[in-house]
Order: C-alpha cells, then structure tokens, then sequence
DNA sequence: GATATTATTGTTATTTATTCTCAATAAAAA
DNA sequence: TTTTTATTGAGAATAAATAACAATAATATC
C-alpha cells in the first residue's frame, strides 16, 4: 500500500501544486497523533517539535488532505471542527455523548451498497460518508 | 398527534423552564419554514413579520427545540449551523454537494435497529442520529 | 546551472458566528 | 399583591477561520 506521503505527493502533482516541507510537516504529524485531532492541538505538537509551521498553513494544508481521501471531518463541536485520518484505517463510525463528548467508534452497516445507489440515482460522484450516532453515556445520564 | 407547542409547552414544563412569548414566536416561525433553516434567515423572517425577538433569543432557543426532539442541526456548511425540524416529518437522510451546496434528500436505510444495538452495547440513552452522504453533483462534477 | 514565473508561506488584520454580561422585564410561585 | 428568579435585548467579548500582502522558494524554462 502507498503511503500518506505518496498519495499526497501525487494528488499534489496531480492537481499542479507544489511539493513543500511545510505540507509534508503538517502531514507527518497528522500521521503520527493516532486519534481525533484538531488544528490548535496539531499546531502545539507541530510547535513542540520545533517545526516552524504557521496555523494559517495548517488551515490551508487540511483541505487538500481531505480532498484526496486521507483525512475527513468528523464533527464540529466545541466551536471547532474536529478531524480523523481514514487513510489506511477501517471504515467505522461514531457514537458521541451530548454531554462529556467520548466518542466511540463502531463498526456497522457497510455504505458502499448505498453509495453506489445514489451515485446512479442523483448523478453524483460520491467522496464519502458520515454516520453519526448520539445520545448520552452511562455517567452523562445519571448526571442528569 | 401532539402539536409542536404542546410537545414544547411539555418540555419547558418538565424541565421547570418558563413559557414567554418570544420562544413561542420562534417555534411558530421554525415551524412556517419548510425545508432548511439557519439563525440568520429565521430572524430575518421573524423581523419581517413584526416580531420583535433579538438573535440571543433565537441563540437560545434552538438548543431546547432539539433536547425535545422538534428540530436537528443538519449541517456546518458556510461558517454556520443549518438545522431542519424533523417532529412530523420521516425519517431521512441527505446527499450534500461539496461544490454548490445542494441537498438531496433520501429515504434509506433504518437506524432504528442500529440505535438499540449500541444502546445496549455501549450503555447510551441515544437521542438521534445522522447520515450524510457528500460527493459532487452532475453539474459540479462537469465544473471541475 | 542560472533565471523567470508564480504558488506558497508567515504575519497581521479582518470577518463573522456564537457566547457572555448585565440591567430591565415579566412569568410563575407564594 | 408581592416576591422570586428565569428570560430578554443590547451590546461587548470571544474565537475560529479567512483574507491581504509582501517575502520566499518550488518548479519550469532557457
């Protein structure tokens, strides 16, 4: 299988855009955080690291990496989005408390059957999916 | 079947929350839209009515007409919160363009079942769910 | 390899959705 | 009728994300 890397570079060739360290920074560590992640903590780590990488470059990179099926927006809560690396990794969901926000991931129905359907049905071309399942956990009930 | 008031007027009483005006105004208007809505279009048409009910109210409001189950968000698309009212309505789901925006709906796989299963497995009261499909639409798709 | 072109970067300013503050009001309880 | 306190509106504050722009550096061209 191709890494990240290779597939970034190619989408980056591609798409007629330039190869940076910059990208290709943002990509490692978005890589390494095994997890849900969103801008603020990966440019902490990315600073703790010592790279010298802007946020703006980071709001600029996650697009791309998105739009070539490596990573994908899982939700926006707390006032921001939230996101996962797909690339290489089981299809799953999520299942999210209203009230601490856990989030656990589960395996369920395949889409792909569904994909197919809409793409003939509506003439789209389908990039992806999200399922999302909410309610509130053990703890969060009781709390209430 | 209940009334959406109703089941509000329940709600509020239950949760020893108050009955004003102002709440019943938004849920009227909530209620006169069909189809999508955001904060701004939904205060654009009260004001246009002559209601005179401030953002905050409708900021306010929102999060108790979803924990009573009478509306849900939809999406985070253009920088803010779009939500629908679901109390009265089936069961569906949306195929959503990433490059105009347009939303399909479509009817599609039960989740009911699903639901049971991680309420059991997981200990969750579960209060929802969504499924949104997103991909490129024939004329977007072209566009490219 | 040197040069030209232009995409990308970092910094800073801007935008804008949403939340917060707080005094005034009004719904419900006593 | 009086008291209590949740709710409102107005405006300030917050913060995520985007835009502007000059400087830099990746790629193409010679």
């Amino acid at each position: 299988m191709r890494s990240e890397i290779q597939v970034f570079q190619d989408y980056i060739r591609r798409r007629g855009l330039r190869r940076t360290p910059e990208r290709e920074q943002i990509l490692r560590e978005v890589f390494a955080i095994h997890g849900h992640f969103d801008v603020d903590g990966l440019y902490l780590q990315l600073r703790a690291k010592g790279a010298k990488v802007s946020k703006a470059s980071i709001y600029r990179a996650l697009p791309l990496f998105i739009d070539c099926g490596l990573i994908r927006e899982v939700d926006f809560t707390d006032g921001h989005w939230h996101y996962e690396h797909i690339y290489g990794h089981a299809q799953h969901h999520h299942l999210r408390c209203l009230g601490c926000g856990e989030i656990q991931e589960f395996q369920g129905p395949a889409m792909q059957g569904l994909e197919e359907q809409l793409a003939t049905a509506y003439g789209y071309q389908i990039k992806g999916h999200q399922l999302e399942v909410h309610g509130y956990c053990t703890n969060c009930r009781d709390a209430k």
